[in-house]
DNA sequence: GTGAAAGCGCTAACAG
DNA sequence: CTGTTAGCGCTTTCAC
């Protein structure tokens, strides 16, 4: 193995010249920083991960807690994820993947045993046993989603409400009066899971603001269940011109299944979807949508833990706001005659 | 910090003693380990991982490198990446999580800084840049899928070529003649994708076997394209009574597309699934399939790695055989009248 | 602007 | 069966 000793031998110095090459901790004259550098370029010198961690009490790796549920839309959370490794790396760290099943200890693990020095977790639920493990853990922490109790956490997120806030105002500028929402599966929002909640409760303030009659269904993201929503919602609710959804796997079942109860989109019904990006891709026609930024969530998680672990002082909370993206899937309603 | 000398104190015994309760690798009385451990708990001690790695040059950590790619099915991807975490942590192992898009240079990086001793690739591709750096890395290595020259290489992956004969089989077996295969997109085969081309050829070997007639179709996930296929293949193959798809995302629109075609499953057609066995749940007839086994999958190839890590020999490649799941898409072909 | 040297916390000989 | 001790490779005072 290369170590800073060979270096500093190769290129004339002592090892500390070579460390505050490295860090920038300290001035060097010009000609020794190229020496120095040449040295390490041509030795291929990668300093010792554990014995720099051991010495600077700096793992400068952080860990990434990635609950794997079903109900998820799992695509989002890669992404995510991967948004968050890019980041990491932006910054000269690691990121240490953790599941859920080792539990709250395996946060405990890896801060105690130093392998990390912050935290990002994902997913988190309103009432989430991790929150409190996070408050005494003593080192650096971001969540991506909102607990009920966020006090003294920092937190990131799509705005969900003024997102489903921004599809009822897009449906009503074009001048629909009565707006559905189909949301994810029931059991999303039971579990507490913040942003559906979110997404309701913004859906429900805006149709009230703008004056429109509102309607919400949750909906398992299987094509019957989402065939049986379409066609209760035509039936019970004909004065619905407008659906907001938000749940990724139904839209396209949900655009057939209208198309099967000869449902016009747009001439018939206006869709907005709430997704990632990919989604105006895969059908059509290719919705309007308000895109889940999972790049920009990511890359703001770390921003927040890279200054929070050089003492900077951060928001408590980061809500991202929406875009809607144009589509071919919204039109004024369908005129009274 | 806790530290070792700690623990030591607090139990009356040498670092060293604690050490070696810690590793099990000498010969401790039962009495000593006992206080030892009882000393451990009661402080909450947890070795500092970075020293460990410096004094014991085994990071403990194994790297995952995880292209993402919009083109593969993302929640087998993330499946099997869990199952390596989980597996991993079965060995006392974390997982570094590591994008493609830091390139190469990111496996030499970790390895050199011994921030890892072990790699483990995900999905693979016949002529991947990554394979000839893994051979010269000198650390333990295992392959998700397979390159086209893996001498030397340990590699793991589902024995696609028998999933698909297995189907085929399936399908013979019921009295089909004339069978198809709806695979993935072009772009997967053209990438050099080497599990594709190992259900391709299955395919046609095991229908060339059983005396069938057999097309080959590849499809893009998208809506219209799956539609496309279906109607295609209905007009120029009406021979064709069974169908094995091996494309996640589009046996949902592939069924909805045979029923506005009156093509009844499983009357008029089988249809077996090669995909996430979740997906059986999420469509109607619940089609055979063969899963994809993700968490066998990332167990072995952990397990593999543990191995060569312990200086145990193993075996090159490790074909998972397939199995099939009964459903409700598959009969007798319509007997001709 | 640079060097010398004292640890960081742990493992693994070596010694008994 | 247990203790003593010499590093592992790096960072960071302290000294010049």
């Amino acid at each position: 193995m290369v170590t800073i000793a060979d270096v500093a031998r190769h290129a004339g110095v002592s090892p500390s010249t070579v460390s505050y090459v490295l860090s920038g901790k300290r001035a060097i004259s010009a000609a020794t920083r190229e020496r120095v550098e040449a040295s390490i370029k041509a030795l291929g010198y990668h300093p010792h991960a554990g014995a720099r961690a051991l010495a600077s009490s700096r793992a400068n790796v952080v860990a990434l807690v990635l609950p794997l549920r079903t109900d998820m839309h799992v695509p989002i959370l890669l992404q995510i994820a991967m948004a968050i490794v890019t980041a990491a790396r932006g910054h000269d760290h690691d990121v240490l993947l953790l599941t859920n099943d080792e539990g709250v200890e395996g946060l405990h693990r890896v801060t105690r045993s130093a392998l990390v020095d912050a935290v990002v977790v994902m997913d988190v639920e309103l009432h989430d046993p991790r929150v409190p493990v996070l408050r005494e853990l003593g080192l650096p922490s971001v969540l991506i989603g909102f607990p009920a109790d966020s006090a003294g956490l920092t937190c990131v997120d799509l705005d969900f409400a003024a997102a489903a806030g921004m599809c009822v105002d897009h449906l009503a500028d074009l001048g629909h009066t009565a707006v559905a929402l189909v949301g994810p599966p029931a059991g999303v929002l039971e579990r507490g899971t913040g942003f559906a909640r979110r997404t309701v409760a913004g859906f429900e303030e805006a149709a009230a603001r703008r004056g429109l009659r509102a309607v919400v269904r949750s909906c398992e993201p299987s094509h019957e269940a989402v065939q049986a929503t379409a066609k209760e919602l035509v039936a019970e609710h004909p004065e619905v011109t407008g659906l907001v959804v938000h749940n990724e796997p139904a839209v396209p079942p949900l655009l057939q299944a209208l198309r099967e109860l000869d449902v016009a989109v747009p001439r018939d019904m206006s869709v907005v979807a709430l997704g990632p990006k990919e989604l105006a891709a895969q059908v059509t026609p290719a919705p309007a949508m308000v895109p889940i930024p999972a790049e920009e969530m990511g890359r703001r998680a770390v921003e927040l833990l890279m200054d929070k672990l050089n003492g900077r002082d951060v928001p408590d909370a980061t809500l991202i706001p929406p875009s809607l993206l144009p589509g071919h899937s919204t039109a004024p309603p369908p005129s009274r005659t």
